[in-house]
DNA sequence: CGCTCTAGTCTTGTATACAAGATCAGACCT
DNA sequence: AGGTCTGATCTTGTATACAAGACTAGAGCG
């Protein structure tokens, strides 16, 4: 049987994945088609994504994918990076033994990912690094935040995570920050983790930049 | 004629305001009653609230108001005040002439309505205050999350500038968040704005719990 | 030759009809 | 009497019909 979610989380990896071009229009019955259902599941999961920002609706005039241009990413990247140092300082002060347990098995997954050099799997293993983090700060609220932020970079994150040996820098970053974490020093897991998001932002940003994919990120209008 | 987002936004004002009470069903056929619609935008704007995380649906059972207990509401002002602090050191140093003039305008407008002792309207200042400080950014991304935050917990807010003398508490802090804004100074902005902002919180906290209006913060489930 | 106005078509937005799961009440059984 | 099963009713979820604004193409005019 199928969810209404899973229509909603089809359309959504869709978009974030960037299936449709800038400005391409949404149609309905279309989707509607393809999906093999009528257009009212497909505008109420439009609906819900446009809420979330990932699509916009124009009034009459149809939903087009929100394509985040390269400065809006870099916009998006700082505030994760913000947030996810918030969830490190909170985690510092807060952890219980259950997060350090939890924190200290998906760290030892990730060493083995990072090992075999696997970059796909190391990559899964990352975010439920980061969702532990997030579940050791014991803000429900941040974590729900992260987590849709989250959803919404990944296709980003897994480009640039492919890129030099980003991996085993990354995993040893996420060293320091257990560290950091478990010895309660809330500021030093802060600015560990922000940095750490925040080098992904940057590589992002250099990627794109060299690619010179992006030829209108002045063109945003209000 | 009556747009779409109206739906949506009066929707939004009633569950925000906490007009149903908690765990409350939100009948389809009687707000399209009282909406004057049929069921269809009422369903859709009920879509676009639990993307938001105002409604819940349970799949065949309904949207219930989502009314945050005080542990989340303290979560809230918690990424609230992070994200308001991120903006102010942002602006610190992204100032430009015209968000200076901007600032200035505003910050006279709440003197305006602090000296003549209007709480209301000092409340609604304010607010154009942060946004004022959100734009000066030039984050625009970080500028959205913020609306979208400050809208949630801006029934709360107003609750406890209504309290003491916080009005004229404000104001002075607003003050020396401007000279720490046009001095350059990040830091110092970043964390006067992020206190400005939880005391918010603490004051709302003292508040519930004076009240002790709040029996089941525990009764929370996964 | 290009612009504008207009009719036609297409798409979205809303209402309604229908299908199917959830709730509730009453009867039946233990 | 209490609990449980079952059918009636109600509500949600989906499909379809219809209304109304937006795009398009083509004719007429400058």
């Amino acid at each position: 049987m199928v969810q209404r979610s899973q229509l909603r989380d089809a359309l959504e990896e869709e978009i974030v994945n960037g299936v449709f071009g800038k400005g391409v229009r949404l149609d309905e019955q279309e989707l509607a088609r393809r999906y093999g259902t009528s257009r009212t599941p497909i505008r109420e999961a439009l609906m819900q994504l446009s809420a979330a920002g990932l699509v916009e609706m124009r009034p009459r005039r149809g939903a087009v994918a929100v394509v985040p241009d390269a400065q809006r990413l870099m916009e998006m990247f700082e505030v994760a990076a913000e947030m996810e140092g918030m969830a490190a300082r909170l985690a510092a002060r807060r952890w219980t033994e259950a997060d350090n347990k939890q924190l200290l098995a998906v760290h030892a997954a990730c060493r083995r990912k990072a090992e075999a050099g696997d970059a796909d799997a190391y990559y899964y293993e990352n975010e439920v690094f980061h969702e532990a983090i997030a579940a050791a700060s014991h803000s429900g609220f941040l974590q729900e935040q992260l987590t849709a932020l989250r959803r919404r970079l990944k296709p980003y994150r897994r480009l640039q995570l492919r890129t030099h040996n980003r991996v085993g820098a990354s995993f040893a970053e996420h060293d320091a920050i257990l560290a950091a974490i478990f010895a309660h020093d809330a500021e030093e897991a802060e600015r560990l983790l922000r940095d750490h998001v925040l080098v992904q932002g940057d590589r992002f940003a250099d990627l794109v930049a060299s690619l010179a994919e992006l030829p209108a990120a002045a063109v945003r209008k209000a």
